[in-house]
DNA sequence: GTGTTGATATCGTTA
DNA sequence: TAACGATGTCAACAC
């Protein structure tokens, strides 16, 4: 979507493969935003393989090199590339007819998508503006903040000293003292969490208390809505603990 | 999309808003995969909350109650639904003009999508039929698979005795035993491994060792193609081994 | 580029 | 329904 002055739109209804090719290509170096509607197959070649065999889908060629294939089904794609690709178009001749392909390619990894229509109902570019970003809250960031803005609600006299602090397994989200001066190794998750979460906060704890000096105390805890029960077997059995906490959603 | 004889479009452009929400609420009844491009706003309420300004995006409404918005760029929609929600179309009087209002709401977890568009350029209704399925290569699954048919790959003399064997930790991928006739916990992943598979794997071998009994040797094997170095030195730590192997992505 | 982790993750399977 | 783990996860950020 090249920045316009207002948005526009084009349209081809049951094109011939030739005239879609004409109309996706033109799209595309005009950076806007494609969308073919058809009969198709669709196989993928990279991180791993697939096929699928004919029906009616929905593409977007998006200007930034992304492709999305979706049926009328489901949240995620069918089938998809990243953005960074190449779009190619091109009609190919196949048993007798005209065929119209769009792939997607990419290096590194190495990846192919290939759409064959067999027949195409609509093409439309979509060319438009969107300056705004998404602002997001309820996130895992918004429950640190709020920690750090009121750390007596992990617990009484709780003393945050850094975040991110870095430990040899990796950077702990809050790293603090009680009121008895024992290091807290605090893991934060703004969902109920299951038993990675709590090997997660496991190897910060293990890895800081051998980081500080041979058996300093270090306490673990996790911040999270709520835990599975496997979970909490999982943080009694290594001395771990859990305070209920959920980031301010508002 | 409905199985229909043949797939079919029917789009509408510039239209006002009611012919918009016309179309829409005709759309989504008939079963249709419907899609509106236009300058809207987007609200989220739910398990986190979300805001965004005015831009230009593609909405797609699918017959399963999922709901797309996209910007021109990304993999991912910039706001979305998940498949069963409902969907509601209808013109809203704001500030002296008809306002088309989009919203996808489903409960457990309760949650709301707001799409407003002041300005509506395309609106499309797409109805076909789409029966094959995704045929996928070079999973996990296919990786287990060429562990069972070649048991040596992992090494000489192993025989593996269970997939998805459970402990109190969880289901173990493979379970088998080596020539002495130790217990072998296998993890496998289809990809290079950072920290998390070594913990995963760690959980599986402890469980199983205790819920063999007390002291039993335990063997944990994490198969994938390659490791991070911190998950070697995890790996390493705790006295875990490593194969090389990748799924056949033929 | 690789490494690590969060995500409104999504999705499928199973208890 | 909840829980658990895989995903061609994606995306952001650090190094």
């Amino acid at each position: 979507m090249t920045t316009t002055e207002r948005a526009s739109v084009s349209s081809l209804e049951d094109p011939s493969p030739e005239a879609a090719r004409e109309a996706i290509a033109k799209g595309t170096e005009r950076e806007a935003l494609v969308t073919v509607f058809g009969r198709c197959t669709v196989d993928y070649e990279g991180r791993a393989s697939s096929r699928l065999a004919e029906g009616d889908r929905h593409v977007m060629l998006k200007p930034d090199g992304a492709t999305l294939v979706h049926t009328d089904e489901g949240q995620q794609p069918v089938n998809w590339q990243p953005p960074g690709c190449d779009h190619d178009v091109r009609c190919v001749r196949e048993k007798g007819t005209d065929a119209l392909v769009l792939e997607s390619v990419r290096k590194t990894p190495e990846e192919r998508l290939l759409v064959r229509f067999r027949d195409v109902l609509q093409v439309s570019s979509f060319a438009g503006s969107d300056e705004n970003e998404l602002a997001l809250s309820g996130t895992e960031e918004d429950l640190r903040q709020r920690i750090l803005e009121e750390p007596t609600l992990l617990e009484p006299g709780f003393r945050p000293l850094a975040t991110e602090r870095d430990t040899p397994a990796g950077a702990v989200d809050i790293y603090g003292e009680d009121t008895a001066g024992r290091a807290v190794v605090v893991e934060l998750k703004r969902r109920r969490v299951g038993p990675d979460a709590v090997s997660q906060l496991r190897r910060y704890v293990d890895a800081l208390a051998r980081d500080l000096h041979a058996d300093a105390a270090v306490r673990g805890v996790l911040v999270a809505p709520s835990v599975t029960e496997r979970a909490e077997r999982l943080l009694a059995e290594h001395g771990l603990e859990f305070v209920s906490l959920e980031p301010d959603p508002e």
